[in-house]
RNA sequence: GCGGGUGUGGCGGAACAGGUAGACGCGCGGGUCUCAAAAACCCGUUCCUUUCCAGGAGUGUCGGUUCGAUCCCGACCACCCGCACCA
C-alpha cells in the first residue's frame, strides 16, 4: 500500500478548490445564509500556529454549515495599518505600504496553504484607500451627526511609541503594545461619543445570548453604569453652587467636606489667585498613574477656603477642597465626602482632622457605641443622625433624600457611567488621515475623502511622520479658500477594524457599505477571535455598528451574533545554563524512566525545559505551519490543534500530538485505500454489518452535536473510535457488509472534511464520487441505527455498583425488577439483605437500597 | 479591594439533564513483525491490597442534601483572568 503523503495530496486538491471557485459566496441564493467570520489577522510576517487554529475553527464550522445546505460567506482580510510597519520602516528604510504588501502577500500564501476554504474574491485591505477613504466617509458622516468631536484634554502619552492611546489600550498603567509607563498629557484630540451609546451598549448585551457571558460581564463592568442623585451645594458669597454625584444620597448628613478634582473647572480659578492651590494642582498632574504609584499614593488634598451649604440644612458649612483622588470624568468631577462610610473619605477626613459623623447604624450595632475609628462602614443598616431619614433602610433612605433633593430643586437622579468617549487620534504615519482641514477663519472643515496619504513619510525621526512631512498637510480651505492645513493625526487601528465585517458584505460597493449586500449577509452569525478583545474591537465594534445603523449606512443592531473565544497555542520554551532562549528546533530530548530531560542538539550540553507560554518571538517557541505542512502536512496540524484541547482553552503544541494526528491521517488512508479489508468474519456477517452501520450513524450524531457545539476535541475523539471500529470490522467478503462498509467510508469522508479537508477529498474521490467533498451534503443518521435496542443497566446496592443486567430499552420498572431478581449474581450479592427500596431509572441505573 | 472563572490518572482532557468516573489522544509497559532498529500493528495502563477470584479508596479540602454527587448547597484552600481612588 502506497503511504499517504501529504506534500503530493494537499496541494493538489487546493488547486482543485481554486479551479472551481469552491468557495464563492453569492448573495443570492434560496439558502439560509450563514456568516463565518475569524478576527483578521494584523500582517506582521508570518503566519504562527496560534492563527492557524484561529481559522481552522471557523474553517470547521464553515464547511460544515455549507454542508448542510446554507449558503456560506467565509472572508479574509489584513488589519494592515499599525505600529509594527513604522518600526520596519525606521530600522530598515522600507516604505511601509510595501513592507505591508510583501508581508501579506507572504500571509496570504500561508493562509491559503493551510486549505481554508475561504472566498478571497472578497478579500479587503484596511491601508488600501478604496478602503480607508471609505472609512473617512463614514467618518464625516457621523462628525455631522455630533458623534465625532474635537477637544483639549488629557490623554494617556505613550512616550515610547509618542502616541496617545485610547483607555482600553491601557494595562494596569502601561501601553497594551509598547509596555511603557503611560503619561498624562494635554493635547487636542479627536473623540467618538460612544458613551451616547452607552445604555443601548449595556441593554444590547441581553440580545447576545450566543456570547460567552464572561466577555459580556466585562463589558458590563467596563460600561459600569451607577445610579444615583446629582445634587448641588449652594456655595457662600458665590453665586454658582458645586455639583456632585453620589449614589450614596442617603448618606448626605454624614457629610463633612466637599472635594473637587484638580482639573475641575472651579480649580483653575481659584489658582489663578492663590499660588498655593496652583502648586497643588501642577503637583497633582505629575503623579504617575501606574498601580503601583496609585496604590500607595496617599490621598492628599487642599482647602480652597470656600464653604458650601448643605443643601437639606442650609445651617450645615462644609469646607471645599481640591483632592488628588476625586477624578474629572467621572459624574461630575465633585464629590461630597461622608467619611463614616466611605473607605477614601475616611482617610482623607483623618489626614486633615475633618468630623466623622456616622449615620448608618449596621443591623444589629447599638447606637450608643457605634463609632468608626479606621473602617467605614458601606454595609446595610439603619439611618441615624439625619433629620427626616432616621430609622429608614439604606435603600428606602436613598428614594427619600432623591425625593426631598428634586423637591428642593436642589438635585436630581441621574445614571453615571464609567465608560468614557473614545479617543482616536494617533499620532503616527501608518494610519487612516482624519479627513479634516482646520482653517483660521473657518475652523476646522471637511477634507472630501479620500485623503490619501503620502509615499514619501520620512519614518527614520520617532513621532508623526505626518505633521513632518514638507508639504502634505498644506491646503487651501475649501470652504474660504484661504491657507488651511490638514490634519494630520490619524485614526486608531481599532477604527478599522471596526466595520470590516461590513465591508465584506460587498467590498466592491462604490457606496461606504453597500446596502444590498449587508442587509442580506449581516450580522456576522459567527465570529471567532481572542479574549483579549472583549471590551477592545468587540466594544468598539458594536458602537460603530449602532451609530452607522443611525446614520442609515446599515440595519443590524448588533455586528456579531454569535462570539466564541478560542484560547492561545503555547509551547514550552528553553535556554541554556546561561539564560539564552533556545529554539524547538536547537533542542532534542531524552526519555529517561517516567521523565525527560533537553539537551542542546549540537552540543549535547543540558537545557533547561521551562513552562509552555505564549508564543512568542522574544522567548523563541514559535512553531510555524509552513514548517509543520512540509513533515506532517497540514491536514495533522489542523487535527492537532482542534483535538488536544477544548478550543476556548489554551493547547500546549508538541511534537508527539502531531504525530498522533498523523498517524490518524495515515489510517484513515488505510481504510479508504484497501476499501475490502478487515480481519475474517467471525460470527454473523448480517450481524456485523448493522453493528458497523450502528457506529457510522452514531458516529455522524456525535460529530454534528460536538461541531455544533464548539466541542472539536471531542469530535475528533469520536472519528479516531469510529476509524478503530471500522479497521476491527470484518472482511467485505459478503454482500451486505460490503454495502455498509461502503457507507462508513462515505460517511467517514465526510465527517472529517471540515477537520482534515485535503484527506476528505482524497478520499471521497478514492471512493469513486463525482465532484468535491467540499461540495457534498452532510451526512444523516437514521435514529433508528442510533438507538440501542438493548441496554446494560448496571445494578447497584447501597449505592455501589455489584453487577449488571441486560434489558430491553425503554423497560418498565417492574420489567426491570424481574430481571434483576432473576440473576443469581445479584442474588447471591443480596443474600442476608432486606430490599427497602428498588429504585429504576429506564435505560440508566438500578439501585437496590438493602440492609 | 471589587467582579468572574478553574481545580478529574504520569500529561492534554471526556462524562447528555444528579445515574457504570477516567472516552479519545499523548506517555509508559508488554507483545507481533524484523538479523536488528525504526515504522506499523495488537494488548495493557487511576491508585492501594491481591497469584487468581476479588476487595477498598478515589474528581482541590472539609461538611451538607440525596437511594445515588465530578455535577446541587455551605465553608475553606490553590491557581488564573478582568477592573481598580468610578464617589
Amino acid at each position: 500500500m502506497k503511504r499517504y503523503d501529504p506534500r503530493e495530496v494537499e496541494p493538489r486538491w487546493r488547486a482543485a478548490w481554486k479551479a472551481a471557485d469552491a468557495f464563492r459566496a453569492d448573495a443570492g441564493s434560496d439558502k439560509p445564509k450563514y456568516y463565518m467570520l475569524e478576527m483578521f489577522p494584523y500582517p506582521s510576517g508570518r503566519l504562527h500556529v496560534g492563527h492557524a487554529r484561529n481559522y481552522a475553527m471557523g474553517d470547521v464550522i464553515a464547511r460544515c454549515k455549507r454542508a448542510q445546505g446554507y449558503n456560506v460567506l467565509h472572508p479574509m482580510g489584513w488589519d494592515a495599518f499599525g505600529l509594527p510597519a513604522e518600526n520596519a520602516a525606521a530600522e530598515r528604510g522600507v516604505d511601509p505600504a510595501v513592507w505591508t504588501e510583501e508581508n501579506i502577500s507572504t500571509m496570504r500564501a500561508e493562509l491559503d496553504g493551510l486549505g481554508l476554504g475561504i472566498d478571497w474574491s472578497r478579500e479587503i485591505t484596511t491601508c488600501a484607500p478604496e478602503y480607508y477613504g471609505r472609512q473617512q466617509s463614514w467618518f464625516l458622516q457621523l462628525w455631522r451627526r455630533g458623534l465625532v468631536y474635537r477637544r483639549d484634554g488629557l490623554v494617556n502619552w505613550d512616550p515610547v511609541d509618542m502616541t496617545v492611546l485610547a483607555n482600553e489600550q491601557v494595562i494596569e498603567g502601561r501601553g497594551w503594545r509598547s509596555g511603557a509607563l503611560i503619561e498624562r498629557r494635554r493635547r487636542p484630540q479627536w473623540f467618538m461619543r460612544i458613551t451616547d451609546y452607552a445604555e443601548e451598549l449595556l441593554a444590547g448585551l441581553r440580545s447576545l445570548p450566543r456570547w460567552p457571558d464572561k466577555v459580556k460581564l466585562m463589558q458590563e463592568n467596563w460600561i459600569g453604569k451607577s445610579a444615583g442623585l446629582r445634587i448641588t451645594f449652594p456655595l457662600r458669597g458665590r453665586d454658582e453652587g458645586l455639583t456632585v454625584f453620589t449614589t450614596r444620597p442617603d448618606t448626605l448628613f454624614g457629610a463633612s467636606f466637599l472635594a473637587i478634582s484638580p482639573e475641575h473647572p472651579l480649580a483653575a480659578v481659584v489658582a489663578a489667585t492663590d499660588p498655593a492651590i496652583a502648586a497643588f494642582i501642577a503637583e497633582c498632574r505629575r503623579g504617575g498613574v501606574s498601580e503601583a504609584e496609585i496604590e500607595q499614593a496617599e490621598k492628599k488634598g487642599v482647602d480652597i477656603g470656600l464653604t458650601a451649604a448643605h443643601p437639606f440644612d442650609p445651617s450645615i458649612e462644609l469646607p471645599v477642597y481640591i483632592a488628588n483622588f476625586v477624578l474629572l470624568d467621572y459624574g461630575e468631577g465633585a464629590i461630597f465626602g461622608c467619611p463614616a462610610h466611605d473607605q477614601r473619605d475616611l482617610d482623607f477626613a483623618r489626614k486633615y482632622d475633618l468630623p466623622v459623623r456616622p449615620v448608618v447604624l449596621p443591623p444589629g450595632a447599638d447606637p450608643a457605641l457605634f463609632h468608626v475609628e479606621q473602617e467605614a462602614w458601606t454595609g446595610p443598616g439603619t439611618l441615624m443622625n439625619s433629620e427626616f431619614l432616621d430609622g429608614l433602610q439604606v435603600e428606602t433612605a436613598k428614594e427619600a433624600a432623591i425625593d426631598r433633593a428634586r423637591s428642593l430643586g436642589a438635585g436630581e437622579r441621574v445614571l453615571a457611567y464609567r465608560l468614557r468617549d473614545w479617543g482616536v487620534s494617533r499620532q503616527r504615519g501608518w494610519g487612516c488621515p482624519i479627513p479634516i482641514i482646520h482653517c483660521q477663519a473657518c475652523g476646522p472643515v471637511e477634507a472630501s475623502p479620500p485623503v490619501l496619504l503620502p509615499r514619501d513619510l520620512d519614518f527614520s525621526r520617532p513621532g508623526n511622520a505626518l505633521e513632518r512631512h514638507p508639504t502634505w498637510k498644506l491646503v487651501t480651505c475649501p470652504e474660504c479658500g484661504g491657507k488651511a492645513e490638514r490634519e494630520t493625526d490619524t485614526l486608531d487601528t481599532f477604527v478599522d477594524s471596526a466595520w470590516y465585517f461590513a465591508r465584506f458584505a460587498d467590498p466592491w460597493a462604490a457606496e461606504t457599505i453597500g446596502r444590498a449586500g449587508a442587509d442580506y449577509w449581516l450580522p456576522v452569525d459567527q465570529y471567532i477571535g481572542g479574549i483579549e478583545h472583549a471590551v477592545l474591537h468587540l466594544l468598539y465594534s458594536r458602537f460603530v455598528t449602532k451609530a452607522l445603523r443611525d446614520a442609515g449606512l446599515m440595519d443590524v443592531d448588533e455586528p456579531f451574533a454569535g462570539l466564541f473565544t478560542q484560547g492561545m497555542v503555547t509551547h514550552e520554551t528553553y535556554r541554556r545554563q546561561n539564560g539564552e532562549w533556545l529554539e524547538p528546533s536547537e533542542v532534542t530530548f531524552r526519555q529517561e524512566g517516567a521523565g525527560r530531560r533537553a539537551v542542546l542538539r549540537a552540543t549535547g550540553e543540558p537545557v533547561i525545559i521551562g513552562e509552555a507560554e505564549k508564543m512568542s518571538k522574544s522567548k523563541r517557541n514559535v512553531v510555524a505551519p509552513a514548517d509543520i505542512a512540509g513533515v506532517y502536512g497540514v491536514d495533522a496540524a489542523r487535527l492537532f490543534v482542534l483535538s488536544d484541547s477544548p478550543p476556548e482553552r489554551d493547547v500546549q503544541w508538541t511534537t508527539a500530538g502531531v504525530e498522533g494526528a498523523s498517524r490518524l491521517v495515515n489510517r484513515i488512508w488505510g481504510a479508504f485505500s484497501q476499501p475490502a479489508a478487515g480481519p475474517p468474519i467471525e460470527g454473523d456477517p448480517a450481524k456485523e454489518a448493522l453493528a458497523l452501520r450502528r457506529s457510522s450513524h452514531r458516529t455522524v450524531k456525535a460529530v454534528t452535536e460536538a461541531i455544533e457545539a464548539f466541542r472539536f476535541n471531542s469530535a475528533v475523539a469520536r472519528i479516531h473510535e469510529f476509524v478503530a471500529v471500522l479497521r476491527g470490522a470484518g472482511e467485505a467478503s459478503h454482500r451486505e457488509l460490503a454495502a455498509a462498509r461502503r457507507e462508513a467510508l462515505s460517511i467517514l469522508a465526510r465527517v472529517i472534511a471540515p477537520f482534515a479537508p485535503h484527506l476528505a477529498e482524497e478520499c471521497w474521490s478514492k471512493l469513486g464520487e463525482a465532484g468535491l467533498v467540499a461540495h457534498a451534503p452532510w451526512p444523516e443518521f437514521d435514529p433508528a441505527l442510533v438507538e440501542e435496542a438493548e441496554r446494560v443497566l448496571p445494578v447497584q446496592i447501597n449505592g455501589k455498583r455489584r453487577g449488571e443486567i441486560k434489558a430491553p430499552a425503554g423497560a418498565s420498572q417492574s420489567a426491570v425488577e424481574d430481571i434483576v431478581f432473576r440473576d443469581p449474581e445479584i442474588a447471591r450479592r443480596l443474600e442476608g439483605l432486606t430490599i427497602k427500596k428498588v429504585i429504576v431509572v429506564p435505560d440508566r441505573i438500578v439501585n437496590l437500597v438493602a440492609a
